[in-house]
DNA sequence: CCGTAGCTTGAGCGATCACTCAAGCGTGAT
DNA sequence: ATCACGCTTGAGTGATCGCTCAAGCTACGG
C-alpha cells in the first residue's frame, strides 16, 4: 500500500536522546539531528512534529529508562533501603560516561521560559523523588530507617544529582566511586542515628 | 578629546551576568543583551569583543564574587569548619532567587565542545574546591575534623551544588533551609565520627 | 500492468543569529 | 570658532536557524 520507512523509530529516538543529552536542547541543531538520525528534515517533522516535540519524547524516554533501572534494582534487592544504597553505589560506578542527569541539565538550561520542556523535566524529577519517598516509607515501616521519608528522599536525590554533576565535571572513575561510597556512608549513618539529627 | 561613554562598564557587566546566569549562554541573544545593557551592538563589541568574551568575563565576575563571599564568611568565623557549616546554611537561606550555580549551569551546557567557556567554568569549580580543601586542612590541623580534607571538600562541594540545583527546581525557601540543615547535620556527624566511615 | 496511497526528498522559506562598518556626533585642544 | 579624535550609532552583512511543501518514489490492490 505504502512505501516502507527506511528508519526505525526507536533507533532514531535513541540517537536523538544521545545527541540532546550530550549537547543540550539549544546547542543541538536540526542539521545535527539529520546527521545523527540519518533522516531528512521532512521525515523528521513527519515523524516527530517539531524539534521541541522530539526533545520532549527523548526526555520521557530518558525518564522511563531511569525509572526502570531503579525499579529493577529495587526489585532485585530484598530490602528497600539496601536497594537505595545499592543504586547510589551503582550510579557512582556506572556514570563514567561523564554526563550529568539529562533532567537536571534540562531544568538548568530551560528554566527561564515557561511552557518549555523545562517544566516537564521538573515534573520527572519530582516523580523520581516520589519514587524514592515510597522506598524510604517502606523502609521505615520495616524498621530499617528512622526519620521523615520525604526529607530522606530529598537528601538522597541531592546526592544522586550531585554525583552525576561530578561525573560531567570530568572526575575520574576511581574518585567517583569513592565519592559514591562516602555518600552511601553518610546516608547509612544518618538513618541509623537518632532522628534528631534529621528532624531537628 | 573624545566623547564620553554613556554607560558604566561594571553596571553593564552586572546586567550581562544576570542575563547569562538566568538564560544560559546559547539562549541569550545579542538582542537580549542590547536591551539589558542599553547598548547598541557596535558598542557591545567595542567594549567586550564578542558574545563569548563577554560571557567569559561575567563568568569570572561570578566566580570572584562567590569566592569573595566564602572568604569573607570564613574570615568572620573563628573556626574554619564552623565557617564551612555556616556557609552551607547561609546558602540554603539565601538562594531563594531560584537559580543554580552559574558555574555548574555552564559546565552542563557547554561541556561537549572544547575551547568553550565550559572549560573555564570547570577550572573555577576546581578552584572553589581547592578553597574548601584548604579550609578542611586547617580544620584538621586544629583537631576540629578527622578524615581526608580532599574527600571532605568534594563531599562538601557536592552538597553546595545540589542545594543550588534544588533551589532552581523551585523548592521553597522553608524546605530549602531544612535541606541545608540536614546537609549540615550530615557533615557534622561525618567529621566527628570515627574516620572509617569516610576513609573506608 | 497500471493507479493510487503514503511515504521520502531536498531545495528553499522567512526569521533570527552573531557581528561589522561607514557615518554621525560629542568633546577637549588649539 | 574650529578641528580632529574616538566614541556611538543602527542599518545591514552572510550564515544559520527551525521548518515547509511540491514533486518523486515505492509499495500494494485490482
Amino acid at each position: 500500500m505504502t512505501r516502507a520507512r527506511p528508519y526505525d523509530r526507536d533507533t532514531a529516538l535513541d540517537a536523538a536522546l544521545d545527541l540532546f543529552w550530550r549537547k543540550g536542547f539549544h546547542a543541538t541543531s536540526l542539521k545535527d539531528l539529520e546527521l545523527a538520525l540519518a533522516m531528512k528534515p521532512g521525515s523528521i517533522y513527519a515523524a516527530f512534529s517539531s524539534k521541541e516535540a522530539l526533545f520532549r519524547e527523548t526526555l520521557r524516554r530518558y525518564f522511563e529508562t531511569e525509572q526502570g533501572q531503579l525499579r529493577a534494582l529495587a526489585a532485585r534487592e530484598t530490602s528497600p533501603f539496601g536497594g537505595l544504597v545499592a543504586h547510589l553505589r551503582a550510579t557512582g560506578a556506572r556514570v563514567g560516561t561523564g554526563r550529568a542527569c539529562m533532567l537536571v541539565k534540562t531544568v538548568l538550561e530551560l528554566s527561564g521560559e515557561t511552557g518549555t520542556p523545562g517544566a516537564e523535566a521538573r515534573a520527572y524529577l519530582d516523580a523520581m523523588r516520589d519514587e524514592f519517598t515510597r522506598l524510604f516509607e517502606t523502609a521505615r515501616d520495616r524498621g530499617e530507617v528512622t526519620g521523615d521519608p520525604a526529607r530522606l528522599a530529598r537528601l538522597y536525590q541531592s546526592k544522586l544529582i550531585a554525583l552525576k554533576v561530578e561525573a560531567q565535571r570530568g572526575v575520574g572513575g576511581e574518585e567517583l566511586r569513592a565519592l559514591a561510597d562516602d555518600m552511601a556512608s553518610e546516608i547509612v549513618a544518618l538513618v541509623s542515628a537518632n532522628r534528631q539529627a534529621v528532624a531537628g
